[in-house]
DNA sequence: TGTACATCAGTGAACGCGCGTTCACTGATGTAC
DNA sequence: TGTACATCAGTGAACGCGCGTTCACTGATGTAC
C-alpha cells in the first residue's frame, strides 16, 4: 500500500468529506447562498466551530464541491467523445450516460444547475471555469474526427460549447423527471436525442 | 380616463411595486432563497410588517416577479418571430433584441437565470410554466412559415424549446459581459449568432 | 354637502430563535531523542 | 521501546445580531344615508 495517511490526517479528511456530503444533501432544497454553516455541522454531528478547521465559509465549501463534482467528470467526457461510432450512436450513448449519471448522483447535478447562475460569485466562477475546460476538451476530441475537416478552431469551440450546454440542459431535464413515471423519462430521452441530432445535422451542413 | 383607482388602491399598488423593485435589486447579489423580508422592507422604507399586506412570503413575491418579468415578454417574442425576413435576418434581430433587453433590464435576466434552477420550488414552477408558454408560442409562429412544411407538431415543439433555451443562454452570456469591454460583447454576439445559425442549418436539413 | 361609521395599509413594540464568529480548552496523535 | 513535548482537530460556552411573525394600534380613505 502506498503512502498511507496518518490517523489524524485520515480522520480530518473523513470529517471534511462528511461536511461536503451533508452540504450537498441540504442543497437539494435550497441555494448555497442560504446554506448555514451550523446546518451543515448539525447534519454531520460535529460542533459548529469544527467547520472552520476545513473551510473559511460556505462559499469556500461550495467551490470545493464544484471541484469534486465536476473535476471527476473530465475523464468520463473524454471517454464518451473519443469512442468510435457514428454520430447517432454517440448521441444515444451520451443521453444514456447522462440519464444514468442523474440517477446515480442527482444531488451533484442539482447543485451544478442551481449554482451555475446562483448567488455566490466564487462558485459561479469555479463552475464557469470547469465548463470552459469541458468545452475545450470536447472541442479537441471533435477535431480528431474527419467531420471536423475545414472547421476553424473558433467554430469548433462554438460547437463544443453548444454540446456542453445541451448536455447540462439534458441532465437538468432528467432531474426534473426523476420522480415521474418511466414514460416521462422516455419523453426526455427522445427530446434530448432529437435536439442533439438536430445540432449534429447542423454541424454536417455547416460548411456548405 | 378609464376607471381610475381609488387613492388607497393606488398607494397600495405603488408600495407593492416598490417592494418588487427593491427585491429585484437585492437579488443581483444573492438568491431568492436567502432574501429576507426585512431586507426588502428596509430598502423600501416601510415597516417589516407592511410586507404581509402584499405577500405571504418572499417565495410569493418571487412568483409575482416571474409573472411581471416574463409575462410582459410574450408579445415581444411574438413580434420577433412573426416579422418577415430570412433566417439570418431573424437571428440577427433576435440577438440584437436580447442584447438590448439585457442592457435595459439586467436584473430581470439575472433573476430568471438564477431562479430557473433555484432553491424555491414555486418560483421554479412559475418560470417553467412561462418557458413552456414561450416554446408553444414560438412553435406556433414557426408553423406559419413554409420551412415548417412536413414537420410534425412534436418536432416543432422540440425546435422551439431549443430556440427558447438558446435565447436564455444568450441573455445570460450578455449578462456576464455587461461590465466588460465592447469587444467582449461583440464576441458574445458572434458566438450566439453562430450557435443559432447552426441550429437553423440543422432545421433546414432535418427532414432529409 | 355633511355626518357617522367601516375599512384597511401601514405602524411599532415585543417575542423567541438560530445565526456566524471568538476564544480558551482538551486530549488523541505525531515527533524527537 | 519508552519518555517528554508539540501539534492540532474538534469542543463548548458566550457574544451580539438580525430574522420572521404576532398583535393591538392609528389615521387616512371609502361608503351609506
Amino acid at each position: 500500500m502506498s503512502h498511507t495517511l496518518g490517523v489524524r490526517q485520515a480522520q480530518k479528511q473523513k470529517t471534511r468529506q462528511a461536511l461536503m456530503d451533508a452540504a450537498l444533501g441540504l442543497l437539494e432544497e435550497q441555494s448555497l447562498s442560504s446554506l448555514g454553516l451550523r446546518e451543515v455541522t448539525r447534519a454531520v454531528g460535529v460542533a459548529p466551530t469544527a467547520f472552520y478547521r476545513h473551510f473559511r465559509s460556505t462559499a469556500d465549501l461550495g467551490v470545493a464541491l464544484v471541484e469534486e463534482v465536476l473535476g471527476s467528470l473530465h475523464p468520463v467526457i473524454r471517454d464518451l467523445m473519443s469512442a468510435v461510432g457514428d454520430s447517432d450512436e454517440l448521441i444515444e450513448r451520451a443521453v444514456e450516460l447522462i440519464a444514468r449519471h442523474v440517477d446515480e448522483y442527482p444531488a451533484h447535478v442539482r447543485f451544478i444547475a442551481r449554482e451555475r447562475h446562483g448567488g455566490v460569485q466564487p462558485v459561479r466562477a469555479a463552475i464557469r471555469e470547469q465548463l470552459v475546460r469541458f468545452a475545450e476538451e470536447v472541442s479537441s476530441e471533435l477535431a480528431k474526427h474527419p467531420e471536423a475537416e475545414g472547421w476553424n478552431e473558433d467554430d469548433l469551440l462554438m460547437l463544443a460549447g453548444l454540446y456542453v450546454d445541451q448536455m447540462l440542459m439534458t441532465a437538468s431535464l432528467f432531474l426534473e423527471a426523476l420522480d415521474e413515471p418511466e414514460e416521462e423519462r422516455a419523453r426526455v430521452t427522445r427530446l434530448a436525442t432529437r435536439r442533439l441530432r438536430l445540432i449534429s445535422i447542423g454541424r454536417l451542413n455547416w460548411l456548405d
